[in-house]
DNA sequence: GATGAATGAGTTTTCATTCAT
DNA sequence: CATGAATGAAAACTCATTCAT
């Protein structure tokens, strides 16, 4: 994938193989430990041996599934950063931009993302919250290298990032496609939203 | 309870009863489906059949347990409009408080009243979001009230007030008791975060 | 109760202990073992510890329910024979038409009492049996008797007399008070029916 | 099966699946209510989750063993009837004599499929209903017809009819196959007492 | 990869029964 | 007698997983 080519904006129908996009689906609706391997194969159109063929354990399923979701994320990330300038304001933009659109597009995953870590094994887990810590320093860098050329004016660089990255998750507890306002209008209205966090005063 | 007593900003180590505390703690590590009634029970020092003596089923315990957190959340929510002045900026600041230590110092109960909600019975979902959209009504009125008559500057109060919400909220995700600043000095700076998501410009 | 007062055809709405009422209805309905303890209690309008009061153990209840049904029908019997004359055949017609009686108007009565014999310990089984077989040997020494002096022709007594025993227990498997026919023209034509048991030949 | 082959007098040593001979015996003993779910597998020689492989619930087994045991006294019946003659008095003789070998050889088979029946679903309880009806009507055409052209003396047909139904029933009652008697010739003497429950006078 | 049969360990829930008040 | 709390044992049923074909 070319560095700037712009794909971290298109979000197709399905990205995941069936049988992880199946899973996601049910663990989005009951929860890893609500949803029965039988229901995960017939998700996916396979048999409960057809679906052992694939994955060695429901465990793993989860850990397959966590570990796309966040890769995409993290990929759409750094090729979001990859496609613009080189200014604190630009790069800030750019990345908001992405994380807003992933969470308004891909709800499901978000949501699984978060609410089913603690269903991972200790060592699964350790390798998926790696993944999520650098998604956070993606906006942390920014974010600090902004507020210390005066970019940004917060006082508090590392709240404030806190802060911008929340609200973009955010999006995803609350955002429905056929809400009144376009994805690109909400984009535009929630970015402002991030500006005033890292322009706030004390 | 008396308006403006204070005591919304008060929190007691513990103040559910014992099966739905211990059901909290379950349900925060595991899941709703991922806790047996026999850890429920242990948790909360009772047998088995002597849990069933309190509550009707395991979806009964879940039921009452969102019930009781929303509906402190919401007493405090209110306690802390009732304590303070008539000005939009005073009463943003009572409640962005109010939220932000909630979240903070109850932060299982947090995760749970989200993350559980769709193991709740339609019914009973019903009920609950009832309670979580009456608390956004309170955040919103404040909002729109003080965009209204000039306190705020944001051009979207909708957006703005869905945007405080989801920056206290968050906390929960993050925060640690033992983190380097105090709670005070937390809630102090996400207030500064929180004026700056109603007072951006586009 | 003196005897031949003819109290043997008469039928009033209750007869049995609250408690044992109730438990003939739930055992009719569900089983011995598909009605529960609190059912039970529901239907006596007592609390479970108060009919513990008048009963020590459900197997208690069954018990003392099958030897009431018994014995009311047993001391019906004896009332019948004793209210006429000394003839087989006047004999047979009474103790016939006692017999149609109970069963037309204790169906439950009637269906409980063989269908949980099964569900009663085996020394309680023994004593409830022995009653059983009592009210069988009324019948046997009518039809005897009169196969002896040739009141009835059939050549085989035995098989004869269990035949009109079956005859009108089977009454209480499809009677309905609703149905077309008054109990006294049912009990005649049954009685009819009977008579034709006792005088076949070969 | 070809007409009047005969095979309606044979009785095998087992003609059930493994699962509901085994299901047949227990509710015989304890009741539908009083056996349980892993007593119904040990005795089919499975293990629990074994048995729901074949069969979706208990009550499953309820309704799939009663079907078989109705089906089959269903189909000996018509064999009978087809097997002899058109005159109403053969037919009686060949109806009944059926009649009382399977309740002789099946008494388990008749007393659960009599017991039990209040255990079924609704839905379930109206089939077997059903057929056991369609059973009762078999029995009434016979009579009926001879009634009409004077080859039975009843002036109560229909009374008559079901009187002989329960003479065949009862014998399930009380039947032991190690009986003084042998089994035709049992037959040939409750065959007597039926003829004489079609030919009684008032 | 599908099918069908199987299982140990677990699930939620109910049972009959007891006891203090 | 009622109330309320409690319990060991067992109920019906489901789970993730395996294996032979």
């Amino acid at each position: 994938m070319a560095a700037g080519d712009g794909t971290w904006r298109e979000y197709d129908a399905v990205e995941l193989p069936r049988v992880l996009q199946g899973a996601l689906e049910a663990f989005a609706e009951q929860g890893y430990h609500g949803a029965s391997i039988r229901e995960l194969a017939a998700r996916a159109g396979l048999s409960v041996p057809g679906l052992y063929h694939h994955h060695a354990s429901k465990q793993d399923i989860l850990r397959a599934l966590l570990d796309a979701v966040l890769t995409d994320l993290l990929r759409r990330c750094t090729d979001a950063l990859a496609s613009t300038g080189d200014h604190p304001a630009e790069r800030f933009d750019a990345l908001v931009e992405c994380l807003l659109r992933f969470h308004m597009f891909r709800t499901e995953h978000a949501f699984v993302a978060t609410s089913e870590l603690r269903s991972l094994t200790p060592a699964n887990r350790e390798h998926v919250v790696g993944l999520r810590d650098a998604l956070q320093h993606l906006l942390d860098d920014v974010v600090e290298e902004g507020a210390a050329d005066g970019t940004f004016t917060t006082p508090y660089p590392k709240a404030a990032s806190r802060g911008v990255a929340t609200l973009c998750l955010g999006v995803a507890s609350w955002y429905r496609p056929d809400g009144p306002l376009s994805p690109d209008e909400l984009v535009r209205r929630h970015l402002t939203l991030a500006r005033g966090i890292v322009n706030g005063r004390d």
